[in-house]
DNA sequence: TCTGGGGTCCTAGGACCC
DNA sequence: TCTGGGGTCCTAGGACCC
């Protein structure tokens, strides 16, 4: 999907077609300062001019999506609020609104669903598609499916995509990009060279910063720059798993099939404070804060049906450096108050000199809560393999 | 002016078991 | 006399993705 969570938005305030929006933060003020927008006769009757701007946005929070034309200033999705303030002040901000999102994702995903039912999910704004044996699915490389998805999707919602259509996931992907917003791409076989190696390495999904950096030190930028390179020497440099999963994708290759149904291996919740806390000074507030978490995971938990049995929690310190504890208890749970009980012994075992920007409460290795093993009777508990951390404060502090 | 929230998968070491 | 071999589970960190 295009810009999809500004997209989303500009359904409800036309108004702001071919401005630069970004979506970001939803925090306190941009709340309040779309709560305080004036009365309208609808939403669409708002003055522009009453949009809260970039250039007045204090505070902390990344753009999740910026309109094309706020990227024409360079504001992209990832960027601190702060910087993007700099780079396009009159940018009208928005509060990301979730849960619209997510409803318009199943709108999008169902149409597709009843035209192309092979369907995996990825994620909010993206899934892949397999047209092999949707009838016409082959009609002019794809392209004819590929329209009728388009129209589809915007007739039902007035949301734009774009779509690649290419022998395997990996092309298809990086087609999708290749002309947007609201294109299709066509990528065969034959046009690896031509079309995919010039790309920059980046491009290839599964290849970060951090690899991304690895390659450019040997001089290495583009997908061609990869496929030049001999498979063994790639395994010796980047290990035999990455290495030989480079020399397969840079030469075009990608067998993996269309997932059309997964079960959840974890559920977190985490939130990134107003201001830096610490463990003493505030410890009141991030005991409120640390509970409230656990009570969201065991509500989400208990509403999607799982139970899990390994709970840690995240901390992120002020130097955004981040450490994870976790522990297995010897049965499946999707109680609040078991959560905030284990969690809060993970909270023992970790560092807290520092101060904190973030802390997050996540539950693993989950079941379906009607499944067999979700009642079976408690395992014999793990021993415990988790020795106490040397730095930690061990005093209870929640 | 620092940098969200919710995920998945991989690696690596240690404990433990047969 | 230094000290097998394989497998699973648990934990911590990190890369990456949407």
């Amino acid at each position: 999907m295009d810009a999809f969570y500004a997209s989303v938005e500009l359904l409800r305030y036309p108004q702001l077609k071919g401005l630069p929006v970004v979506i970001g933060g939803g925090r306190r003020k941009v709340d309040e300062a779309i709560r305080d927008l004036p009365e309208g006769r609808t939403l669409a009757d708002i003055p522009v001019d009453a949009f809260p701007r970039l250039k007045d946005y204090t505070g902390r929070g990344v753009i999740t999506t910026a309109t094309y034309p706020a990227r024409q200033f360079g504001v992209g999705s990832a960027m601190g609020l702060m910087k993007a303030a700099k780079l396009c002040p009159q940018a009208i901000i928005l509060p990301v609104d979730f849960d619209q999102y997510r409803s318009y994702s199943r709108q999008f995903k169902q149409i597709i669903l009843d035209i192309a039912p092979v369907m995996q999910d990825r994620g909010v704004d993206e899934v892949y598609i397999d047209f092999t044996e949707v009838p016409g699915g082959q009609r002019e490389g794809g392209r004819v499916l590929a329209r009728l998805i388009q129209k589809s999707i915007f007739d039902a919602t007035g949301l734009t995509c774009s779509i690649g259509v290419a022998p395997n996931k990996l092309i298809a992907k990086m087609a999708s990009e290749f002309d947007k917003p609201n294109g299709i791409s066509i990528v065969y076989e034959g046009d690896l060279q031509t079309r995919i190696w010039p790309l920059p390495a980046r491009k290839v999904n599964g290849i970060g910063p951090k690899a991304d950096a690895k390659l450019e030190r040997f001089g290495l930028r583009t997908v061609g720059d990869i496929a030049a390179q001999d498979r063994d020497w790639l395994i010796a440099n980047f290990g035999k798993a990455t290495g030989a999963w480079m020399h397969e994708v840079s030469w075009g290759r990608d067998d993996r099939p269309v997932v059309t149904e997964s079960e959840p291996v974890s559920m977190s919740r985490e939130t990134t404070f107003d201001r830096d806390l610490h463990a003493v000074r505030d410890r009141a507030e991030l005991g409120t804060i640390f509970t409230h978490l656990c009570e969201k995971v065991a509500e989400d938990l208990q509403r999607k049906g799982y139970v899990g049995k390994t709970i840690g929690i995240k901390l992120r310190y002020d130097d955004f450096k981040i450490a994870t504890r976790d522990q297995t208890i010897d049965r499946f749970t999707a109680d609040g108050k078991t959560i905030r009980q284990t969690a809060g012994q993970c909270l023992k075992r970790v560092p807290l000199e520092r101060p904190l920007r973030l802390i997050g409460v996540r539950v693993g290795a989950l079941v379906r809560a009607d499944s067999p093993e979700a009642t079976a009777p408690a395992t014999s508990a793990p021993r415990a393999r988790t020795p106490s951390d040397a730095a930690a404060l061990t005093a209870s502090l929640f």
